[in-house]
DNA sequence: AAATAAGTAATTGTCGACAATTAATGGTTT
DNA sequence: AAACCATTAATTGTCGACAATTACTTATTT
């Protein structure tokens, strides 16, 4: 493994994280400092950093970390519409045995600790990404699948982390997941393609209910 | 303007019209020495290149030229079915009146050009693309009109200009233009994003109509 | 003769330094 | 005192060189 790789996904995780906080300018001199590289090999991990969206840049200004919006959550939200009710169509086509089994099984698992722990969403929304994660994959669409679990995964997590966007309706989640997966299991596209679009406007539409009363940012 | 901003800019343009054939490894040294930069600045407009999916590369092995396929082409269809039929949704409730406008004048020079070249669909094609375009603008979602005007676009250019695939449904395509303007007009999101949903498929399915008459590659 | 292994050549990854641009400081003018 | 301008300091852009890895060539073995 690479230098710059290794310093790619560092960064990017603390930049998820919150440890260096949205909206910061980022200094090349001292982060290069701080991590033991040149600037050349920061300023490549920089610039994988902001084609997936983590970053921003401006020529002779330099790099700096997005800052959240709610108006930035809810864009992010209608481009996961878009592509995740296309990959649910093209998964309930090229899904194969195993990996229908596999959303089986994590649908249980969700159903379960869902039971046990009920309110409690934080963990029930990773769950949750894991679910879409696996519809995804079963797309067999590789550009599809770059875009959002590569590009667009990590800017989801950031808001997660930070926004603090918990989910209050894991019930009703799991109840459209259960759906969805029917879909595929009856190799529905059209169907599974019409829940998942509902699905995710749904979960938008909540994060609007809340950005609303909550009335901060 | 930037070195590599200007290097970006030229290899992208050499990359679309196949100067630079698709598949081709990239010999840093050789490019560097041609275009008179570093090789510092080099991998960064090949960085760059690679963020918009015209490069591909690999650790301690290079960049190369992607390699152009059927298969690759219908990926890239179903994204922008999705992304697009989005957009076009966006655009019904955020159009401005000027940009509506826009939209109409350039229908009407659409019209006029394809009723005296007909069959000549190449030049077409650039129009019609413009129409997405303006559509997409219209979104007011920064983050898909990234991703369509800046990363996707040049991919399309490419198979336009080295897969030569020229649609033989000019007249079929206006006409469902005229349509989707039709729904903006109106006002009608669901209609619009219906429409141009059923617009890139089919512009989608004629192209593996030909894929397979043709039967090559 | 084909396959393997060692050694060599070339390519990529990483570094530090200089040049160009931008931001900050301080001084001057209205 | 506020605004503007010149000068200085700091940051980013660009370069060439060395180190590490990969690809190639050649020699050796079966």
């Amino acid at each position: 493994m690479t230098r710059t790789e290794e310093l790619f996904l560092a960064l990017r995780q603390q930049i998820v994280e919150g440890v260096i906080p949205h909206g910061r300018k980022i200094s090349e001199p001292e982060l290069a400092n701080q991590f033991q590289v040149s600037r050349s090999t920061l300023r490549d991990a920089l610039a994988r950093l902001k084609s997936i969206g983590l970053l921003d840049s401006q020529p002779n200004v330099g790099y700096k970390v997005i800052s959240l919006s709610s108006e930035h959550l809810l864009e992010i939200f209608y481009v996961r519409e878009a592509l995740e009710s296309m990959a649910c169509r093209l998964a309930a086509s090229n899904i194969s045995t195993p990996q229908l089994q596999q959303i089986d099984a994590l649908l249980e698992a969700h159903e379960a600790s869902s039971q046990l722990q009920t309110g409690e969403a934080y963990v029930q929304e990773e769950r949750d990404l894991d679910f879409h994660y696996l519809i995804i994959q079963a797309s067999n669409n590789p550009m599809l699948i770059d875009l959002l679990c590569e590009k667009l995964y990590f800017l989801v997590r950031m808001y997660r982390y930070q926004f603090g966007m918990v989910s209050q309706r894991a019930k009703q989640a799991l109840a459209e997941h259960k759906h969805i997966v029917h879909a595929l299991h009856t190799r529905d596209g059209e169907l599974a393609e019409f829940l998942m679009r509902r699905h995710i406007s749904a979960s938008r539409a909540n994060v609007e209910r809340n950005l609303l009363t909550q009335g901060a940012k």
